[in-house]
DNA sequence: TAAGATAAGAGGGACAT
DNA sequence: ATGTCAGTCTTATCTTA
């Protein structure tokens, strides 16, 4: 468990999901500590998710005059309670805030089936989307695209490399317009994403095409390689994955064209080209003979 | 058919004005 | 704020093996 410097919110580290918003907020903590806690809770059921417009609360009160042993209540009690109720499904609904919540987790949901991300990944996206909803972000934005925005964050930042390209086109929406919202984000909810690792996309690019683990091995040693030499810096790390794997593929003889590995990469030939021409510089191997493997260091075999 | 070469253009960051 | 600049990446087209 860590806690943000910046706004004093408590986060697990392993899975991302925030356990308290704000420390000096007592009624937030859904994460019981100690066994009296938990058995002093007065709600039961499935956990409380922050994708879910209300937390997962929207039951609180029920619709019979009923109390807990099943005894109707009595009048006085009765007013107190429906009174209570309109303050429930106020607090629930009565929003556009909470609306657009429900459309949007609703969504998000769809959009993580589609793209196979664990649930970390959607806490952590919707706890950034309630961020931009606090400071009217989306007013005036399209619910996808924020949502697009969101989500790639969520996944750069827990190390489930998904490119914007590939979400926002699950999502249908333009490219374009979700990378203005993307940077958007990281600016006015000052956030700071950590770099990628190539590497990290290496096995991503590799399950999608087929290739052998040796082929694998080797686009990693390659990469590794030229991370250290520092010739890596401003590029595209899904490009410089697939130039490393394409490399890796010459060298070992497998019969992949750049084409296959372009579209599993979801960059152009040309850019693999013209990385994979650089590595080869900086990483000191002979090109011309593609054939030919036994001039090729060891450590890329 | 795959791969290489070249050129034009888009988009965004850095930096100066 | 606005403009320029270098560098990256994409798209398109032609050539080469």
């Amino acid at each position: 468990m860590t806690s943000d410097d910046v706004t004093g919110e408590k986060f697990c580290r392993g899975c991302g999901s925030v356990v308290l918003e704000r420390i000096e907020d007592s009624r937030a903590e859904w994460h019981s500590s100690s066994k009296d806690e938990y058995d002093n809770r007065t709600r039961t059921g499935s956990p409380t998710s922050l994708a879910m417009h209300d937390m997962g609360l929207a039951t609180i009160i029920g619709r019979q005059n009923k109390d807990s042993y099943g005894k109707p209540l009595s009048s006085l009690m009765k007013s107190t309670i429906t009174r209570l109720r309109v303050w429930d499904s106020r607090s629930q609904m009565h929003e556009s805030a909470s609306r657009n919540l429900t459309e949007a987790f609703g969504e998000l949901k769809r959009l993580a089936d589609k793209l196979a991300l664990p649930d970390a990944v959607v806490e952590k996206t919707a706890y950034i989307y309630r961020k931009a909803l606090e400071k009217h972000l989306v007013k005036g934005r399209s619910i996808p695209v924020l949502l697009a925005a969101a989500l790639h964050i969520a996944c750069r930042d827990s190390g489930t490399p998904r490119t914007l390209r590939e979400i926002a086109d699950q999502n249908n929406v333009k490219i374009k317009y979700a990378s203005k919202c993307y940077r958007l984000l990281l600016q006015e909810l000052d956030l700071r994403m950590p770099v990628v690792n190539p590497v990290q996309c290496i096995s991503r690019i590799a399950s999608k095409v087929g290739l052998k683990e040796k082929t694998k091995r080797g686009a990693i040693a390659i990469l590794e390689d030229a991370v250290s030499k520092d010739v890596t810096s401003g590029k595209n790390p899904m490009a410089l994955a697939a130039a490393a794997l394409y490399l890796s593929c010459v060298i070992n003889g497998d019969q992949v064209s750049q084409k296959v590995i372009a579209l599993a990469a979801g960059v152009t030939e040309v850019t693999i080209r013209n990385r994979y021409k650089g590595l080869g510089k900086t990483l000191d191997l002979d090109l011309s003979g593609h054939h030919n493997s036994n001039i090729m260091p060891d450590y890329a075999k």
